[in-house]
DNA sequence: TCATTTCATTGACCTACATCAATAGAATTT
DNA sequence: AAATTCTATTGATGTAGGTCAATGAAATGA
């Protein structure tokens, strides 16, 4: 915390988009952070253990996914650098995970720990606050993504992804985007050939 | 706020799931609250107005959805009593509202408006506990619905839906039903049809 | 460096679900 | 009570997207 290069100034930064902290809150949330780094392919969580932490990434890039009884990966949720990845219904419930985490690239995150979360909602009510406007706007992009499947074709999602997040394709291998539009490496790679045609 | 039959007390048991209020702050709660009476088909909101409440609904039962431009609903809610439900984008950002919300029986809500909202979180910071717990909650249902358009054939949404809310059957038509599940009335028909078979 | 695994692409064929049209029973309205 | 909507169901047919198998290119590892 100490130069303005270091990664404590990214999560402050996402913090201070919603909440507005002294000096002292800043250097105490702070001192609740843990460091996590992570090599390529190295699990965050597994699934049935139970998910201690939620995490902000300050470098690289992570997938959360679902396993299901075929053994086919489903991938919820992807996490670049100032997003926040979890699995929350394990982290407030204490119930084994149902979600697997997973860095694409070597990462970097700060890791705040059940415990320690309480204490800071307790000690610094702003957090409240703070991770309620969080969770909204994920509710809300949550609901988006629900209608994008209700109304749209693959095709439209890949497109409303690829306009969204140019750079998930620099960055993610297609068969993880194709997971998470719903439809397999095959019709994915069928789609881009197509649009690649008629540009 | 009288009798212990008063529609005050399912809000108040609903809140007191997550915190716990002094008799005061029970009152001063309950008295920012507005009810709100609808009948059959009367319109809650609607697409291009500004949501200004969200809402807890007393009794009856509505249905939230969003309209694409070939005039299809889909339906990305349902609430019944006991359920909170409101256009979550509009009402915090102040944009036009992307849903149309709509009551399927006459029904009775209570309300709670955009500056008492504000005004009752910083009076009452539990409530921003409250709020977080119900979003968190949300959010971990909305993932698992994403997960099962992912995962899971129609027929595997429509069994687990029906397992999950059987009063649904009983109280929602069925093309609001095949709406919310993303598949045509049509489909969902022969669904049923092949499922009363197998039993 | 060569060997091995992983990845994206293509082809042939298959299935879950959509669309459109027709009908009959319910529910509303007059 | 008749007339007029809605709603659920069925049949015929079309299509988005899946599955399985094969191939070459790229990444990984010894």
């Amino acid at each position: 915390m100490k130069s303005s290069l270091s990664p404590y100034n990214s999560i402050l930064a996402n913090v201070a988009k919603h909440i507005l902290l002294t000096a002292e809150e800043k250097k105490y949330f702070c001192s609740q952070l843990r460091v996590k780094k992570l090599r390529k392919r190295q699990y965050l969580l597994q699934t049935g253990d139970v998910s201690r932490f939620e995490q902000f990434v300050t470098k690289g890039c992570l997938r959360a996914y679902y396993v299901d009884e075929q053994g086919h990966e489903r991938i919820v949720q992807f996490a670049l650098e100032g997003w926040w990845i979890g699995d929350m219904g394990s982290f407030f419930s204490g119930q084994p995970a149902t979600l697997t985490i997973e860095a694409m690239e070597d990462s970097e995150l700060f890791q705040i720990e059940r415990n320690d979360f309480d204490i800071l909602l307790e000690k610094v009510p702003k957090f409240e606050r703070f991770f309620r406007i969080l969770l909204s706007n994920a509710h809300i992009a949550h609901q988006r993504r629900v209608l994008s499947h209700l109304t749209g074709s693959a095709q439209e999602r890949y497109l409303d992804l690829r306009s969204k997040y140019p750079s998930f394709e620099q960055r993610i291998p297609l068969r993880h985007i194709a997971s998470y539009l719903g439809v397999t490496p095959e019709f994915l790679s069928r789609m881009r050939k197509q649009l690649a045609k008629k540009k």
